[in-house]
RNA sequence: GGCGGUGUAGCUCAGCGGCAGAGCAGGGGUCUCAUAAGCCCCGUGUCGGAGGUUCAAUUCCUCCCACCGCCA
């Protein structure tokens, strides 16, 4: 930690075991990893906690259907996101489980203060309960009487539970949130929750009895009870930290952000800060909260299936890219859509195409140079300065949108970079300077600019792409810990060795959106070496849906202004037709005329240099030579071709 | 039913009083260092509908329609 660092305790929602790891969970915990990882690069203190909750009805349930102890269920799908963390590259501080000792030590610590400060009483209460949904529901909100959500039945229970004084907390609550406009964050969910409060606020029912449900922390003062699932789960992010005293909590606590999904937002924004108030600690600095996934446009139904299978795509692309999709993809606080399709798409044109091409033919030219060649400087002015200016603004903008979990502007801003060096290679044309004894200063200040710019890559993607980056950053020689000081163009001008670093991000054949209605339950991948498959078997059918007919060339003339271009008019017996090939480097047109070609005689027509073309002259050609397809023996104009 | 949001190019979205924008997809051109990649050029769309305010409305107001969220 350097000075005037800061001091970041990010942490994830902790994941009910009932569940098995699917996309949002993935989301949320790429969110905070990346997050985490950007504020280290800066030389912040993070601490980066994630876990599991482990108790409540569910669970207890789910085993005894299962034939095991809750514990035993909790034990093995805790391992289950576990390991899925550690399959994404999550980088956390802390696991948290509540069923840890040090977790029920301190919840019952916080329910005791709460109880001899008076925050809790014993009150009666009966309703329609859900065993489902774990809660008591109103007259007004159950239909038919089943409960809304699950429709299934409801049960009438009366029971005497403690409560908590929630309600005294509303005025306190209401003024907070409007005192700190970021305190929850985007907007929108402040705004809910300021709507939510406008109405009065009650009491929260803290505890189970025992006699209904034993799976979960006896209450300190009166061991019939256990603790209710929510109270038990919120206080993991204090409990973690080993409690109000311990020296961990003391330096974290006061910097805690807590990032979730909207589903979640009631009990973070308001149990949360009530709980906290009365125990006497601070309340967070952010809730930060993002959207929903959706599947191919569709609502997540109960079942979450796809978004297992959704997330079983990370195993078919890669980290790296899976991350950089959710993260670019998702404007953060707002629902996105899923899809393979969306995902290849930017694999495809950001990751191969500008990312991964550019860190090619860069480290190409880099890896050309003499061994020994050491850079003679060329004048300070030059394009280089454009580029050198281009990383310093977008590394401003990348802080800017990270200080609040906007990753999708953030990641904007690095590709304009990537586009800005693209173009300045284009630009000083560094494959002509070379050839040009004359120009060397000009060539190896292109140079040192190159790997300058991979360098500065190298370091400000590691939150975002952690591998591709170190990758990176070992080609151009880079091997200290990356930085975010150190992403500061024009500081060296020396030439470290580079070593050639080709396919980062290989193209992956583009999936056809026809092909299925629903892209994320498909599970066949395209391999990530992306090399193109050998050629798809086609069936008789497929290939009758090409109408070929022979054609007979009855004008042939150049389309101006283009090279290529030859637009022809062509008989197909019944009917004469225009058709635009790109021919003109190989064929005169005086060269086609009379001339029996095949054409595709259904293609969708095109419009070409403003021509409609209305089919395709079939054609073969290899490097440099081209030759249109034609009949064997004399046929007339318009015969089909089978 | 109440409150709020959204509806803009094929797709995803920005703009929010002064002649409609970006990325992707698509088309054309061009370079050859590079991953059939890069770069350049190409967008007249009833800015959901109808009224109104204004010299001027995608942008403000009212009503309506569709979708979404929160609450009941």
């Amino acid at each position: 930690m350097t000075d005037g660092a800061r001091v970041f305790y990010l942490t994830t929602p902790i994941y009910y075991v009932n569940d098995r790891p699917h996309l949002g969970h993935a989301y949320t915990t790429i969110v905070a990893d990346a997050m985490a990882r950007y504020r280290r690069l800066a030389g912040d203190d993070v601490w980066f906690l994630t876990g599991t909750d482990e108790h409540g009805d569910k669970i207890a349930q789910a085993a005894a259907a299962a034939g095991m102890t809750p514990q035993q269920l909790a034990d093995r799908n805790s391992a289950a996101f576990r390991d899925a963390w550690r399959q994404l590259g999550i980088q956390y501080s802390d696991y948290i489980r509540t069923t840890e000792p040090r977790h029920t030590k301190v919840v019952q610590a916080i329910l005791q203060t709460l109880w001899d400060k008076g925050e809790l009483y014993l009150g009666k209460y009966g309703g329609p309960y859900c065993f489902g949904c774990e809660r008591f529901y109103t007259e007004k909100e159950i239909v038919e009487g089943k409960c809304p959500d699950h429709q299934t039945p409801l049960a009438w229970i009366e029971e005497e539970n403690y409560f908590f004084k929630m309600s005294k907390y509303q005025a306190w609550l209401i003024e907070t949130i409007e005192r700190q406009p970021d305190l929850i964050r985007p907007e929108r969910y402040r705004n809910e929750i300021l709507g939510f409060l406008r109405d009065p606020l009650q009491d929260l029912s803290i505890s189970r009895p025992k006699s209904r449900l034993s799976w979960g922390i006896p209450l300190p003062f009166d061991d019939t009870y256990v603790t209710y699932v929510w109270f038990d789960a919120l206080i993991n992010y204090v409990s973690a930290l080993g409690g109000p005293g311990d020296a961990r909590f003391e330096t974290y606590w006061p910097h805690v952000q807590h990032v979730t999904a909207k589903d979640i937002v009631k009990p973070h924004a308001i149990y949360w800060p009530s709980m906290l108030k009365a125990a006497g600690l601070p309340v967070y600095r952010h809730l930060n909260v993002h959207g929903y996934w959706t599947l191919g446009g569709r609502k997540i139904s109960k079942s979450v299936g796809n978004l297992v299978e959704a997330l079983a795509l990370k195993d078919t692309y890669g980290n790296d890219a899976f991350r950089y999709f959710v993260l670019r993809e998702m404007v953060f606080g707002l629902d996105a859509d899923f899809s393979e399709e969306a995902l290849v798409g930017r694999l495809n044109a950001d990751l191969a195409n500008d990312l991964g091409n550019l860190v090619s033919r860069a480290t190409t030219l880099l890896s050309s140079l003499a061994p020994d060649e050491q850079p003679a400087l060329a004048s300070a002015a030059g394009p280089h300065q454009r580029v050198r200016a281009a990383s310093g603004e977008a590394r401003k903008i990348v802080d800017a949108a990270m200080s609040e979990f906007a990753f999708q502007r953030a990641l904007g801003a690095l590709w304009e970079f990537i586009g800005e060096v693209n173009r300045y290679i284009d630009t000083t044309q560094p494959w002509a300077l070379a050839k040009d004894p004359t120009r060397k200063p000009e060539f190896h200040r292109v140079m040192v600019t190159l790997a300058d710019s991979l360098r500065f890559l190298g370091i400000i993607l590691t939150p975002f792409l952690p591998d591709a980056a170190t990758k990176i950053r070992h080609a151009v020689g880079d091997v200290r810990e990356p930085r975010l000081e150190n992403a500061q163009m024009g500081r060296d001008d020396r030439l470290s060795r580079v070593e050639r670093l080709s396919g980062l991000f290989p193209r992956v054949e583009a999936i056809k959106q026809s092909d299925s209605t629903d892209a994320a339950t498909r599970t066949r991948g395209t391999p990530p070496t992306g090399h193109a498959d050998p050629a798809a078997l086609v069936t008789v059918s497929d290939f009758s849906r090409v109408e070929l007919r022979v054609a007979e060339v009855l004008t042939a003339e150049a389309v101006p202004k283009s090279r290529k271009l030859l637009r022809l008019t062509v008989s197909l017996g019944s009917e004469q037709r225009t058709l635009v090939a790109g021919i003109a480097e190989h064929y005169a047109p005086a060269e086609l005329v009379g001339k029996k070609v095949v054409v595709v005689a259904n293609l969708v027509p095109a419009k070409l240099m403003g021509i409609e073309s209305h089919g395709m002259v079939l054609a073969a050609s290899t490097e440099g030579k081209l030759a249109v397809l034609t009949v064997d023996r004399d046929l007339p104009p318009g015969a089909k071709i089978t």
